[in-house]
RNA sequence: GCGCGCGUGGCGGAAUUGGCAGACGCAACGGCUUUAGGUGCCGUCGCCUUCGGGUGUGGGGGUUCGAGUCCCCCCGUGCGCACCA
């Protein structure tokens, strides 16, 4: 369902339980869509993205979302976008913002970077253009400095964020234990990384990334011009092509050696792309028995295949399948007989001692690339002195505005942010020296932005930082996050890391911003999406006009459990519009009943159905708690119908139920507290009420159903009082009629008594 | 290729620790009310049936007194990662 229908029976569940409930809504309004239209509309992205912001206000008031409006935001409001300077020059001076050069991700349509995070299956998560590469000096944070907490603190969100996006994020930073190795290629020292440090005597060549700077500086003079041609088609490939896993190996020879540091022989080094100049350290030891694909490359290359670990498998070089399992150490002078365990501590022990490698960790993980060059962001509030350097702007001086006088074509992208060529904005003076700099042209990256929104929420017009420290203690963390799948690796990551250093700056108390994480789904229509994010409602706006806002909160919620999506085409909001008039006329008919009269059944199912959605709704079990208020509709209907009804039973049952109710469809709720006598225009509002408690007393059952079968069948069923004894029930079951006719004089074997539910009576 | 998840009526979906499969609703069908019905009410609704019952949760096997639920294999499907050394 969508994710305000969930969060907001969830907010207004606690809110009937009488807690202080925390129940924002803002806007992440930078970003790439907004700079689009305006630049076709021939606008400033702001004139478009606050008409369209109030277009969206609108439609999300329509729902009767119970959202402090109060503390609504926009991230691009300059007192927000403030405060996202100011945290970047924080993690300036803690190193965790920085510079450098680098072979970037660059997608062509939008012209600009992309983090890691943004590329999927090599295409730009925005406009699906394949992306390509550039060599771009650009602002990083430093999250792999976090990699270890992110991974080891998720510890904490067991049980309480779904299991897949933990394992996205842990696959994401993929942490792998090994070792680096130095190798010796001429004079000077190569390291590689390997998780197989003790396969080092089977490793019978070298590769080099052929497009790490590392291949160009080893290749020998007489190998240049054939390195140089294939580096050339490799840089041709795409991130697609070069991905695709079933390509056969490609390489070239760089006509020199490299020594093993473990028993000195002399490897031939070959630049090759199934090595990645972006992991480990961009060149690896080849072991063709146990690495499957450095055995497809040696078998094209012709090169050696020695296997170093029997695992008691057939031989590499002739199957062509490497053996990567557990075994016995051979081949290896004295990691002979170990078993691989106790061989990748032996080598690291051995090359410790030798200062020629040590263990060491790897992550998939990379920085954070954060700077975008494009005009609708946070502008990088930095300064560039020919002086001084990069010159952070003072606190002071933020927020650094966007220029207000851009518009249209002055967006157009073209391969420099925008802002560069504005140069009344660029030109400004060195906060250090006051010599004349220029402005940092790049901004933010949105997910920037909405790394800290949460915490703003709790103080959204603070001036006195990002927000009141006071204010973050009493409401942080979030008890109950809900939001899409899609953020698994992009936004639910940058924020358990932006909290985590907020937590170092000691500016939070806590570690992990979310405590609990729901994934909900989205309204599909006929198998294709029709609202991509949260907020676009348009859709179910039509919808809404024709069946009403509490019919179509409610089909969205009872469709199914909140974490699938909904095919609107399987649902029907009639059914809804029907049951709410049906509630509607029951509290007509039961505020009609005069007198004092009680029914226990009434009682009863009223107060299981309390129980039950209590529960259920605590679990999130929306959908099955919405069934439970229909049965409970349906036995109060046939209370009222009935030949002697319990008057007041029946009013204490309908209130129960506009109380529940209430979370779900909030102004039939109201409608029938007020027809129960409730002065709803005096403020006996039916939402400032507590939630109902089920008197215990009232769930215990008299008398409980026992199944009985023979061989696992049933045969009968008997009505028990809950405490019968094991040996009672036994007798009661053997004597029922439909036993012993199932029987049909067989022998009993044994009886298995579970009483009081049940009794199996197992013929021999 | 690797990893994770999911397969229940015509449909959406229910089913504590293994213990009445199909709650609740949609659609459909029959009846009553109605001038009328996109209303309301009553009823039927997995499949087969000689009306006793038999059978049934993707397919096959296993554990168990008992399996939708646990284990193994297969099929289908969705998602994530994808040359990560």
């Amino acid at each position: 369902a969508e994710a305000w229908g969930i969060a907001d029976v969830v907010a207004r569940y606690w809110m009937r339980r009488g807690f202080d409930v925390l129940h924002p809504v803002g806007w992440d309004s930078f970003g790439l869509p907004a700079e689009n239209a305006a630049i076709k509309r021939n606008e400033h992205p702001a004139t478009y993205t606050y008409a369209n912001i109030e277009t969206q206000a609108e439609s999300f008031r329509r729902y009767g979302v119970s959202f402090d409006w109060s503390r609504r935001l926009h991230t691009s409001d300059p007192e927000y976008y403030r405060w996202t300077q100011w945290l970047f020059l924080r993690f300036m001076e803690r190193g965790l913002a920085y510079r450098k050069n680098s072979a970037v991700n660059w997608c062509p349509n939008d012209q600009t970077v992309l983090a890691n995070e943004q590329v999927v299956a090599g295409k730009c998560e925005r406009c699906g253009a394949e992306v390509t590469k550039r060599e771009l000096t650009q602002w990083y944070f430093r999250i792999t400095e976090y990699a270890d907490r992110l991974l080891d603190d998720m510890k904490d969100l067991e049980g309480s964020w779904p299991e897949r996006v933990l394992l996205m994020q842990k696959n994401w930073i993929g942490r792998s234990q090994g070792a680096h190795v130095d190798f010796v290629v001429h004079d000077s020292k190569v390291t590689v990384f390997t998780t197989r440090p003790d396969t080092l005597y089977g490793a019978t060549f070298f590769v080099v990334a052929a497009d790490a700077p590392l291949a160009e500086e080893l290749c020998a003079p007489e190998q240049r011009a054939a390195f140089e041609a294939y580096r050339d088609e490799v840089r041709k490939l795409s991130d697609i092509d070069r991905q695709s896993t079933d390509r056969p190996k490609t390489g070239v020879s760089l006509g020199v050696t490299a020594t093993n540091p473990l028993n000195g022989e002399e490897l031939p080094v070959f630049a090759a792309d199934y090595v990645l100049a972006h992991y480990g350290t961009g060149a690896i030891m080849a072991v063709p028995a146990h690495d499957q694909r450095d055995l497809d490359f040696a078998r094209e290359f012709g090169l050696p295949v020695r296997v170093v670990v029997d695992t008691g498998e057939p031989d590499p070089a002739e199957t062509g399948i490497a053996t990567v399992g557990d075994g016995v150490l051979v081949n290896s002078g004295p990691l002979d007989g170990l078993r691989k365990d106790e061989a990748i501590a032996k080598t690291i022990e051995i090359l410790a001692e030798r200062g020629t490698g040590e263990g060491a960790v790897n992550y998939r993980l990379r920085d954070w690339l954060l700077s975008r060059q494009r005009f609708w962001g946070a502008p990088i509030p930095v300064v560039h002195c020919g002086a001084c350097g990069e010159v952070a702007v003072p606190d002071d001086q933020l927020p650094v505005l966007l220029p207000a006088d851009m518009k249209g074509a002055d967006l157009q992208p073209k391969g420099q942010s925008p802002l560069a060529s504005n140069e009344a904005w660029v030109n400004t003076t060195c906060p250090s020296c006051g010599g004349p700099a220029k402005r940092d042209t790049d901004t933010m990256d949105t997910f920037v932005d909405s790394s800290w929104y949460f915490l703003r929420y709790c103080s959204p017009s603070y001036d006195e930082g990002p927000f009141d420290p006071a204010a973050v203690r009493e409401w942080m963390p979030v008890a109950q996050y809900v939001g899409g799948v899609e953020h698994a690796i992009l936004h639910l990551l940058y924020s358990r890391f932006f909290t985590k250093v907020l937590h170092d700056m000691g500016m939070v108390d806590f570690t992990e911003p979310f405590s609990a994480l729901l994934n909900q789904g989205q309204v599909i229509n006929q198998g294709k999406a029709m609202s991509k994010s949260l907020g676009n409602g348009i859709d179910l706006g039509q919808e809404l006009s024709v069946y009403g806002v509490d019919a179509i909160r409610l089909t969205v919620v009872f469709a199914g459990p909140p974490e699938e999506d909904i095919d609107w085409a399987d649902v029907s909001p009639t059914g809804s519009v029907k049951y709410l008039a049906r509630v509607a006329r029951l509290a007509t008919d039961v505020a009609a009943l005069t007198g004092d009269a009680r029914d226990e059944s009434i009682d009863k199912a009223t107060a299981r159905v309390v129980d039950e959605v209590t529960r259920l709704t605590e679990a999130h079990r929306l959908n099955v708690a919405i069934a439970r208020l229909m049965e409970l509709t349906n036995a109060l209907r046939k209370g009222v119908d009935g030949a002697a009804p319990g008057a007041a039973s029946l009013r204490d049952g309908v209130a129960a139920l506009a109380v529940m109710l209430s979370c779900y469809a909030p102004y039939t709720a109201e409608e029938v507290w007020s027809r129960l006598g409730h002065d709803v225009e005096g403020g006996d509002s039916v939402h400032d009420s507590s939630w109902p408690s089920a008197d215990p007393a009232l769930l215990v059952e008299d008398t409980v159903v026992c199944v009985v079968q023979v061989a696992g069948k049933v045969r009968d069923r008997l009505e028990v009082p809950p405490s019968i004894g094991e040996d009672e029930l036994r007798s009661l079951a053997l004597a029922s009629d439909a036993v012993v006719r199932a029987l049909n004089g067989a022998d009993i074997r044994t009886v298995i008594v579970r009483a009081p539910k049940l009794v199996n009576v197992v013929p021999v």
